[in-house]
DNA sequence: TTCAGGATGTACT
DNA sequence: GTACATCCTGAAC
């Protein structure tokens, strides 16, 4: 099975995040495919952890679609300006997603580069290759994601999860990629939980 | 090269 | 009113 459907969210958030690395990432938008593949996850599990938005059972009109199904696709509003994109985990009911921090697009390269900078100019150096998507905010912004995706499962069409995408010939991610794993980054305020090893990111 | 500060809107106190 | 799962710019080195 090549799209990740809603089994693959229903388990540990932690394990989730960390089989995320290497998946692909589809974008459909009415001017073509962006593909991204992703190389930093973060995990953010409701009950115990001081940094979700839903710590300890919290219900607001923000933090509902965390405890949806799972493959649920939770984006919202940061610093004002910014989206970030999540994946609802485990069971529903339960609040728990796992946070796309930064990928690489592998397709769909030009019109993600539109996006992300506004008008394209033709050509695209190494170096603003590399910051075109290395972060939440601007992955967000190359694969104009916002929240009128919020709520939206990840199995829907503009924008769903593969392990591998054989017409495009991007395939699995070894199982011998070494993943590296660290504290989650800009979540000082959550005390302990800021110290949680439940970031995840490949070379 | 690193670092401080500002932009900016929504959720929640 | 305050804080926020960020990013970019410009100044100092």
């Amino acid at each position: 099975m090549a799209r990740l459907d809603g089994t693959f969210f229903l388990r540990d958030t932690v394990e989730a995040a960390k089989d995320l690395l290497g998946c692909y990432l589809v974008r459909e938008t009415e001017k073509g495919r962006i593909v991204c593949r992703i190389t930093e996850t973060e995990a953010y599990v409701g009950a115990v952890d001081k940094a979700c938005h839903a710590y300890g059972g919290r219900m607001t009109e923000r933090t509902r679609t965390l405890y949806a199904s799972p493959g649920t696709i939770y984006v919202y509003l940061i610093y004002g300006m910014y989206h970030c994109l999540n994946v609802v985990t485990e069971a529903e009911g339960t609040a728990a997603a796992v946070l796309i921090r930064g990928g690489e697009i592998v397709h769909g390269l030009e019109l993600a580069a539109a996006y992300r900078f506004g008008a394209f100019d033709g050509s695209l150096t190494a170096a603003r290759q590399r910051i075109l998507s290395n972060g939440p905010g601007k992955l967000c912004k190359a694969l104009n994601i916002d929240r009128s995706l919020n709520n939206l499962s990840a199995a829907s069409h503009p924008l769903y999860f593969a392990d591998e995408l054989p017409e495009l010939s991007l395939r699995k991610r070894p199982a011998s990629l070494p993943v590296h794993i660290g504290k989650r980054i800009g979540i000082d305020y959550a005390q302990e939980a800021a110290e949680f090893p439940w970031r995840f990111w490949l070379e």
